[in-house]
DNA sequence: CGATGTCATGACACCGATGTCATAATGATT
DNA sequence: AATCATTATGACATCGGTGTCATGACATCG
């Protein structure tokens, strides 16, 4: 591979010279730019970025670590990918900013954290991203406290910036949205307790009914399930026949998330129901391959991956440029789908007027 | 950050010692040894990957070019990501040789491919692989000859080396075990013609059919698709009447993709037929949130993903390792899934023998 | 006992860029 | 015309490792 020496001596200039034309950090007389670009063109020479890093002491990469690629199938609830859009947005962000991303996996085990932090810190990353499959707590190791580290979709004990979604804002808006909508009787099928995310949701749940003075009925919230998912179908038939049974059936059943959503679609219209005729259905994440392909399309709340993936970029490039940190965690808000999976009654009343 | 001198100095060694220690090239007094260690470990030092580059100007990069990870969205028929199980394959195989992989993005664009390639270049990188989205021919610029580049889920007319899954065979087999399950009234929804999946899977079924001895019927493959999203619901809507008003109408309809077999299993429900009792379905990709949670689970074909990456991975390290290269595309074969979406008629019989 | 071989270590050059400083030529200013 | 500023260029050192070669201390062998 050709260096900057000889496209020099194939230029009649100095090595400098050449450094020259590729910077234009100094000015450079036209004729010889022009017999140095030539010569660069015709050796085909790229710029060792080995050497220029040596000088410089700036690798310009940020170090990503995630479980998404390598994500074993042992847990058959994450097979999604979802989060691989937190990736994207962090792309766009160092693409927009000449940064190099430097993507390593921890194959399903954090035992490999260390080793990758390692590795990382041999190219000289300059700062790291740590992306979590879904909303968790985590805890990193000792290691990782010598580099600017930014956590996307997790967050810890120790204050380390974070990146989440604001799991209770999304529902209350959802239900608000529900309750807009003339819905009065809302179920809410929980995600397993072992997330985060489901207490965030319940919250989120529970304000959006107070404030709309409608009193809580714990029948509406049938207990959490389990995330043992060959169990899981037949819990959700049996929550479903709870609440079809009861005095006042809901109108309207929020599902842990869209795939959840899926299940409950299969079950119900196993059971005869149409939706959305006989019941509303809505989701949570806004997995477009399900929420849009579904029938009929199903209303949800969207996470905002790609959003905290590009703030979460932005937050550890800051902290690049200057060691200054936030405390507080960045709670991104995620909006509400609005799809045919749920009636909403005024819009159908104002339809009957029409007619 | 600590350098090879410092960590020399404090441990009263030359620079050559502390890399022979880190190396293990030489042998090095056992004293000597644990000073350097001591030292290496009291002042944090992590060895620079450019320096060392430098010298032995193997960079021990792969460069990976995706669109994956930046897919925009304006193609609704890929929002799923699947072929990131593609990169996982590769993941795996390189973080076992100890190398490092560095994942660019196309950013939705193929315009960004030669700048990706610099990119690559400026980092010595020594082989490239090129991952596409879907199974697709694909023509890569001028600049991408000059280093070893492997492509997996896509070809070139220049027979660049590449890893494709066997499509043909996988439909195949997918109508031979239907077949083997007592069904002959077979249909098939086939993938818009862009794709060039469509016509192998095609190709496929035909095969099965005719090894069969079945003969062909036109009536129960109707006319492609197009790939444009909202219009398909109308269109398979259409396509399914037809096949279902036929005087002999199919056992079982196979599906283009698993996102399509969603699609059917909402249309025909609304129609009131249940699956399977009433009609068997079957799909493509084992696209497994889909296919595992539908209800009923999806039979399908797996699209060998993971597998492909990893052959693509071995082919690029044999590649970089001898100038080396094969002529014909490696074709990978993906599992027929046989779940409960599609009656296996003896199964059934002999059930009803035993009851 | 001297020759040879192995072990342990260090001095030094080198990889390919770029920063610093020096130098020469040209044009502008007094 | 002498001085100064600006432009255009090159020589050389340097970044942090590692390959090459040299050196001294022992151990082994005929």
């Amino acid at each position: 591979m050709a260096t900057i020496y000889d496209v020099a001596k194939a230029a009649g200039v100095s090595a400098k010279t050449v450094s020259r034309v590729l910077n234009q950090d100094a000015p450079v007389g036209r004729e010889t730019r022009e017999k140095v670009e030539q010569a660069i063109h015709a050796l085909g020479y790229v710029p060792s970025n080995a050497a220029r890093m040596m000088r410089s002491n700036r690798s310009g990469i940020v170090g990503l670590i995630t479980g998404a690629i390598s994500q074993t199938s042992d847990n058959p609830e994450l097979t999604g990918l979802p989060d691989l859009f937190i990736v994207q947005g962090i792309q766009q962000v160092m693409a927009a900013q000449k940064k190099t991303l430097m993507i390593a996996d921890t194959a399903g085990s954090a035992d490999n954290i260390p080793h990758l932090l390692e590795t990382f810190r041999q190219h000289r990353a300059e700062g790291i991203i740590y992306v979590a499959d879904y909303h968790k707590q985590i805890e990193l190791p000792d290691t990782a406290k010598s580099l600017p580290i930014v956590l996307a979709n997790c967050f810890d004990t120790r204050a380390t910036p974070a990146v989440l979604p604001d799991d209770k804002l999304g529902q209350k808006r959802l239900v608000e949205r529900l309750i807009k909508a003339g819905h009065h009787r809302i179920a809410l099928l929980r995600l397993p307790e072992t997330f985060v995310a489901s207490d965030l949701r319940f919250q989120g749940y529970c304000d959006a009914m107070s404030e709309a003075s409608i009193p809580f009925d714990p029948a509406l919230v049938p207990s959490t399930l389990q995330d043992d998912d060959p169990r899981q179908l037949g819990q959700l038939t049996e929550a479903l026949k709870h609440l079809l049974n009861l005095d006042q059936p809901p109108t309207v059943i929020c599902c842990g998330n869209d795939k959840m959503a899926l299940r409950v679609y299969g079950i119900l219209r196993s059971m005869g129901l149409n939706i959305p005729e006989d019941i509303s259905i809505a989701g949570y994440d806004n997995y477009t391959l399900i929420a849009e392909t579904l029938y009929p399309a199903l209303t949800t709340v969207e996470l905002p991956y790609r959003d905290m993936g590009r703030q979460a970029a932005e937050l550890i490039l800051d902290m690049i440029k200057q060691a200054d940190h936030p405390n507080e965690p960045a709670l991104m808000q995620g909006d509400v789908y609005w799809r045919s999976s749920v009636t909403d009654f005024f819009t159908t009343n104002v339809k009957m007027f029409q007619q």
